[in-house]
DNA sequence: AGCACGCCGACT
DNA sequence: GTCGGCGTGCTC
């Protein structure tokens, strides 16, 4: 007996014993999809993932329907990488699988069934259900299994089609791979032994009578001849009109024309030049050079390169010799909104070699790209986290672009993973090397460079030795104290901004939070506007006039007076970026002032034209939230203000100093990127905060000792390992109860040190569940398989109680 | 996760 | 009297 251990696309843990039928033992193989019963009437497609002859005890296992692939359609690599992410980070392979598949590729009970061809059918042997079953295919062709439910009972449903294809009746439509068939486009020749075996001259003397075949056989040769390797299409020929489909099909009947077929993306090249790489500086050479010696020694690397230095030349270099190498290129970015730069420059070179995949292509173009990678047609990849996943055959290099960037672990998606530690993982199953790049990198991977894990090069000065920009900290309580503020800018500030206006050049306002004012308040009774699904106040937008929040995205229309003591005296604080804008715009009324953020960006095209608007120079001013950090790389940016600085450090997360540094250094390498003369004006009631003061000197080591420093004295990463455990419900006394079980279940298992909590979530209710969370500080090194272990005892513990199945559970590993 | 079964309240 | 709410149990 034979069977397979099969995933499922279900949020269940581990894998399903299925048996192998005797006629699909010769073939089945890990990594291949199968269609398999499941409950009393669902059919999925599963994927193999072992293949064994160990007996089930406790259940009797189900028949594999059928197999869906001729060869494995999920490579070795990808099975260890699918179970690497499960165990490191706690999720079912059910989860991965159904992320990781395009919904085409694992289609459920929208499976298609049709009848065989050319069969005589014994009716007589059928049951009624075989019967009734038989009699719709004849009429309908193809039926879908939920159709079927139609006139067969569900739990008749299986049972019935097994049973049919066994008897060789029936068969599973491959509908998935006729579907996403890729285009195919019709081309013309004149076959080539005519042209070297008949005489010309006699073939066109046959022609004489039809002048227009005779023209439209002449056109096709002089083509040819001028171009012997080169394509022609059917359908060009007929674009001027001259000729009609008749006389192409009579040169075709007469075997002076052969049609032929090919699929669109093989033949279209980039007819351009070729454009030859940027010639590296000293700089990027030495860098170049340690990127190769660290790829000798098979380790990884991580590029800290400031703002401008040019870490894309570098990477261009490596995967130029990566594709000479006959290997493939992962190029991950955090979104796919900034591959402008990289992809123009990728394009000249490699054309249709390149390919790109991100989640918000149709399923179509997923599958059709997934099917690229898997014949190996696609070269380098740019591509965003989904990508990992995707069946490469050769792998060579993954480079992960602003690897700091958090859009790499968002923790609205499951299965909650990073992908820039996933990158890792997955190059080493694949021999592949990685670079992680980044100006500003995260704790954890300077941490890891430092420790020798990883190669680490810095490219401390710009490209073309361009100067860094200059830090200067304004102290507002000092510029208030003696009154040379207006608003919420200090004099100092707006006279900067004056004087980069008359040099003709822009300046970026960077205040990261959105709408107009944080809180609407009641002045008389204290009354604040409460999202009626959160547990947050509803921030006013002017613009759009309402008020939002920004959890659960509900809109409510802004109240005109209390709704509770009816006074009419409302009052707007804490400053959002509409109002910075709206206060800027009255400042400099004679010059364009631009907002960009998620609210107006969200318009189509609105970035677009605010773009070209920006490049052109139309707009003068830029105020923005933390948008405006990412693919603003404009020539005239001189000045960059921050006029609220201290609101980025007053989070609740061990992670706001790095990313207030991140994002105030990644908004200030948008100045001066070409005269060198850039400026960055952080405001704030404490210019002696040591973030500000570090930012200030610019000296990259000093910050990192100190952010290593301060994590190193709370226990923080990367000096210990973070696990959060998350519950939600509706009910507010069933998460606490629950949550206050597990706690209890973990501290059976953990020393008392290592949890925090149960405690209600910063956000006590979100989307009108209530949320309660335990943090786990774990210690690094040897000990922590062991304590992850026992974790996962305990949420199995937890799972076994049935009371409290309806709770919702979110386990976040390095969160 | 997704579905069936079973037990309670509020409707034609 | 039945429709439908969600709590519980189960899936190879």
């Amino acid at each position: 007996m034979q069977y397979a251990q099969i995933v499922l696309p279900l949020n269940l843990r581990g894998t399903f014993t299925y048996k192998i039928p005797d006629e699909l033992i010769p073939f089945i193989q890990i990594g291949m999809r199968v269609l398999v019963p499941f409950g009393g009437k669902k059919i999925y497609t599963g994927i193999v993932f072992e293949i064994h002859d160990q007996d089930p005890e406790t259940f009797v296992a189900k028949d594999i329907i059928s197999t869906l692939d001729e060869q494995p359609i999920v490579p070795k690599e990808q099975i260890n990488f699918w179970n690497w992410l499960s165990g490191y980070y706690l999720c079912n392979l059910g989860e991965i699988y159904r992320f990781a598949f395009p919904s085409s590729l694992k289609l459920e009970s929208e499976t298609y069934l049709k009848l065989k061809p050319n069969i005589t059918i014994e009716f007589e042997n059928l049951d009624i259900n075989e019967m009734h079953l038989i009699q719709a295919l004849e009429v309908r062709q193809l039926i879908n299994l939920t159709d079927i439910e139609a006139f067969i009972a569900k739990k008749e449903i299986v049972k019935t089609i097994n049973s049919l294809i066994d008897l060789q009746y029936i068969e599973i439509d491959e509908k998935i791979s006729e579907k996403y068939k890729a285009k195919e486009v019709a081309y013309v020749k004149i076959p080539e032994q005519l042209l070297e075996n008949e005489n010309l001259t006699e073939i066109l003397s046959k022609l004489n009578r039809s002048p227009k075949q005779k023209d439209l056989f002449l056109l096709i040769l002089s083509r040819q001849t001028e171009n012997p390797s080169g394509f022609i299409k059917k359908s060009e020929l007929f674009e001027n009109g001259n000729f009609a489909g008749t006389h192409f099909k009579a040169l075709s009947d007469k075997k002076l024309l052969e049609e032929y077929y090919q699929q669109k993306d093989r033949l279209e090249s980039y007819e351009g030049e070729i454009e030859d790489l940027d010639v590296l500086s000293d700089a990027q050479k030495s860098a170049k050079a340690d990127v190769d010696e660290a790829f000798e020694e098979k380790k990884n690397v991580l590029l800290h390169g400031v703002t401008s230095s040019g870490k894309t030349h570098i990477y261009l270099e490596k995967i130029d010799e990566c594709v000479n190498e006959g290997k493939n290129v992962l190029f991950l970015l955090p979104e796919i909104s900034l591959t402008k730069q990289i992809t123009q420059r990728l394009e000249k070179k490699y054309g249709k070699q390149l390919g790109f995949y991100h989640q918000k292509l149709t399923d179509f173009e997923k599958v059709e790209v997934w099917r690229r990678i898997k014949n190996n047609d696609v070269k380098i990849l740019i591509a965003t986290r989904g990508a990992l996943f995707l069946p490469f055959q050769n792998l060579g290099l993954i480079i992960v672009d602003e690897e700091h960037d958090s859009a790499y672990k968002p923790r609205e998606v499951t299965p909650f993973f990073n992908a820039k530690d996933a990158a890792l993982v997955l190059a080493g199953l694949y021999d592949a090397r990685v670079i992680l790049g980044s100006a500003t990198p995260s704790v954890e991977s300077y941490y890891l460079a430092k420790k020798e894990k990883l190669k680490y090069i810095f490219l401390n000065e710009r490209f073309g030795k361009v100067k860094l920009p200059e830090y200067e900290l304004i102290n507002f309580k000092e510029a208030q104290d003696s009154k040379k503020v207006s608003g919420n800018f200090s004099l100092q500030l707006i006279d900067e901004i004056k004087k980069t206006l008359h040099e003709k050049n822009q300046t970026i306002i960077l205040h990261n939070r959105r709408g107009y004012a944080n809180v609407i308040e009641c002045e008389s009774c204290g009354y604040v506007n409460y999202c009626s699904n959160c547990d947050v106040v509803m921030t006013y937008h002017k613009s759009a006039n309402e008020m939002k929040c920004h959890y659960c995205g509900q809109r409510a229309s802004k109240p005109k007076t209390c709704p509770k003591c009816y006074s009419e005296n409302l009052n707007e604080r804490g400053v959002g970026v509409e109002q910075i804008h709206e206060e800027i715009s009255k400042i400099f009324p004679e010059n364009e002032v631009d907002r960009m953020d998620v609210d107006s960006m969200r318009k189509k095209f609105a970035y677009e034209k605010l773009y070209e608007k920006i490049e052109d120079r139309e707009t003068d001013i830029i105020v923005g939230t933390q948008m405006i950090s990412k693919g603003l790389d404009f020539d005239h940016i001189e000045l960059v203000a921050i006029p609220k600085a201290d609101s980025m450090l007053y989070v609740q997360d061990f992670r706001a100093e790095e990313r207030a540094y991140q994002l105030i250094t990644q908004v200030s390498g948008r100045a001066g990127r070409v005269s060198g003369n850039g400026k960055v004006l952080i405001q704030t009631f404490n210019p002696d905060h040591s973030v500000f003061q570090l930012i200030k000197l610019n000296n990259v080591a000093k910050i990192y000792k100190y952010f290593l420093t301060e994590r190193q004295k709370f226990h923080y990463p990367p000096f210990t390992k973070l696990i959060m455990i998350e519950l939600k419900h509706t009910k507010e006394d069933r998460v606490n109860r629950a949550s206050q079980f597990l706690g209890s279940i973990l501290r059976k298992y953990l020393p008392e040190e290592c949890i925090l909590g149960p405690e209600k979530a910063p956000i006590a209710r979100l989307n009108n569940l209530y949320q309660f969370q335990i943090l786990l500080k774990l210690p690094r090194g040897k000990n922590y398989e062991k304590f992850k272990n026992r974790v996962l005892l305990s949420l199995k513990e937890f799972d076994e109680i049935t009371a409290y199945q309806s709770i919702k559970k979110g386990v976040f590993v390095d969160f």
